[in-house]
DNA sequence: GCCGTTTTCGGCCCGACTGTTTTCAGTCG
């Protein structure tokens, strides 16, 4: 179900953290946490490798392979379990609050006996902590407000967490004999940046082996409710799901229906009842007499109601139905719309994979052109040179074409300083084909001066993406404070285009901007910023969110054909 | 615990920022 990588780097993650709580070896423990995100990040199957083929992933010495090793044999690693059993769980729940780390959340538990978010938050409340040496009021404002943030997220889990489960889950369901069809419906089938839970649809005559099956699954660990018409688990990563089964001709009617949103189903109904008509799950029928009118398929029901088919990320009630009705619908951009990656790391600087692999993977999408964009030198950590760059553009220049004849354009991702400064001179920039522009410090500047900031890094002629614009990350850090208006503004007026960042924890800019950035005339890039191979198919969620704010291939650089790209990348210069 | 054009020991991502201190620990990117 889960890639058995997954379920590793989580383990490694894990004891990592483990470690650094009670204080053990910081380098023992990056060593693990290193060994753990390689690991994620490695594209093949850690299940199918020996000791020797682990020993090969950057970070895994032979330790750890043993580890691993013992872990896919027996689904525990003893080590592990022992420093388990000293630290209750909920203290490492402590270290996922913003500004908590491993040494304060272990004092907490010390001198405390802190060892849960909840008893955290009343401590708080009971001025309990600022008598503890390290900590302070400020310190209680900040970890309050750090819970707030995770709270308001809530029981939200990422698109892209609820996205594997339900792939799976559909999968699975699938196989039963019987299946006439299987999908999963709800705010994952609109790409919502978040889940709160996960709705699946089942076509089928006899429900009860879909309803049993998915009681039975590895990931389920708690039955909710078991019916003829609905089925609801919590798997073990507790993310609830929610099955119905329905007549294989109401299909299209069930979709429709749990599909939501719910705004958008409102419109749809009242809509049909000015038709004369009632739309419900399982069908469009008459008022009068109750005949059925539409219910096998999605289009079938939007054509009674006088509606094109709308695509799923548009029904929010932003419009979609009126501009259905106009027949004004975006032709929304698509995955096979995009041509290239033009936001990718590589192992010279936090990627996982060296450059040739990275290529030779996008290669395989079908791309046709992809930039390799790692970072600059003020990021201090990653001890960017000129030298290495350099050294890189060569190495670039050199595999040109030599995959799928996909062509390489060679980038860099540089630091938006607190003035708006970037990392190197104009002279120097100039030999990039494509620079992206990213804050990555100084998040906590007043919101003129942040204008101010990346107004002008719009303003340099070399910088091309506003990479993942306001660095929000969703469940844990608020966007910046800017003034996106004008932001948006210069990007449109400087031919600098915004970032739609498919990480599934950054999905930056998210719908709404997108729709208001859209409204100034800027230009999007979707790009993956991926620092793994696997990563490189989270395009999939930043299309997602750029259909959620009605982009067309048209609004997206990276859909055009490298010709039109690179005019664009020239901004106004002259060379 | 990993790793090696400083290779079996001794380093390991470096610097900024914040809030707590009175010289610095913890957290973050």
């Amino acid at each position: 179900m889960v890639r058995p990588n997954e379920e590793v780097e989580a383990l490694l993650q894990e004891y990592a953290d483990l470690i650094a709580i009670t204080g053990g070896d910081p380098f023992k423990a990056r060593a693990y946490e290193k060994a753990a995100r390689a690991i994620g990040g490695y594209p093949a199957d850690v299940s199918h490798l020996d000791i020797k083929g682990l020993k090969e992933i950057p970070g895994v010495g032979k330790s750890i392979a043993e580890k691993v090793i013992e872990y896919l044999r027996t689904g525990h690693v003893t080590v592990v379990e022992e420093t388990r059993a000293k630290i209750p769980a909920g203290v490492r729940q402590l270290i996922t609050i913003p500004t908590l780390g491993p040494r304060k959340a272990m004092a907490l538990y010390e001198d405390l006996h802190l060892s849960s978010v909840g008893e955290l938050a009343d401590a708080i409340k009971a001025e309990k902590l600022r008598d503890l040496k390290g900590f302070g009021e400020k310190t209680e404002e900040n970890i309050l407000h750090g819970i707030a943030l995770m709270q308001q997220a809530g029981e939200r889990i990422l698109l892209s967490t609820a996205m594997e489960t339900a792939e799976d889950i559909v999968t699975e369901l699938s196989r039963i004999t019987g299946c006439e069809n299987c999908a999963y419906a709800g705010s994952l089938r609109r790409m919502k940046e978040t889940a709160g839970d996960i709705d699946i649809l089942v076509a089928a005559a006899r429900s009860a082996p879909f309803m049993g099956a998915l009681t039975e699954l590895p990931p389920t660990a708690e039955v909710i409710a078991h019916g003829e018409k609905k089925t609801s688990i919590r798997t073990v990563k507790g993310v609830q799901v929610d099955l119905r089964v329905v007549r294989p001709d109401a299909w299209g009617a069930g979709m429709q229906y749990f599909t939501g949103s719910k705004a958008h189903n409102i419109r749809t109904r009242t809509i049909a009842v000015h038709l004369g008509l009632k739309l419900s799950e399982y069908g469009l029928f008459e008022t009068e007499g109750g005949k059925r009118v539409a219910s096998r398929s999605e289009d079938e029901v939007y054509t009674r109601l006088g509606l094109p088919w709308i695509p799923p990320t548009l029904r929010e009630d932003r419009g979609e139905i009126e501009a259905g009705l106009r027949g004004e619908l975006p032709e929304v951009v698509t995955e096979a719309d995009i041509n290239g990656d033009l936001h990718t790391h590589t192992d010279l600087t936090d990627g996982l994979a060296p450059m040739e692999e990275m290529v030779a993977a996008a290669a395989e999408r079908g791309y046709a052109y992809y930039a390799v964009t790692d970072h600059a030198p003020n990021l201090y950590m990653q001890r960017m040179t000129d030298e290495k760059i350099l050294a890189q553009r060569e190495h670039v220049r050199s595999l040109n074409g030599k995959h799928h004849g996909m062509r390489l354009l060679h980038g860099t991702e540089l630091n938006i300083g607190p003035d708006g400064e970037v990392d190197w001179p104009d002279e120097f920039l100039q030999g990039f084909d494509i620079c992206v522009a990213s804050v990555h410090s100084h998040f906590n500047l007043g919101r003129t001066a942040m204008t101010r900031r990346i107004v002008r890094a719009c303003n340099n002629p070399h910088v091309n993406v506003l990479g993942h614009p306001t660095t929000r990350l969703i469940g844990k850090r608020p966007g910046i404070d800017a003034g996106l208006d004008e932001v948006f503004a210069a990007c449109a007026r400087t031919g600098t285009a915004l970032e739609i960042n498919a990480q599934p924890d950054r999905l930056d800019l998210g719908d709404e901007n997108i729709l208001r950035a859209r409204s100034h005339g800027a230009k999007f890039a979707i790009d993956t910023d991926a620092h793994s191979i696997p990563q490189l198919a989270y395009l999939r969620y930043g299309v997602g969110t750029a259909q959620r704010g009605w982009l067309t291939p048209d609004d997206v650089i990276n859909t055009w054909p490298l010709r039109r790209l690179r005019r664009f990348l020239r901004k106004d210069r002259a060379d």
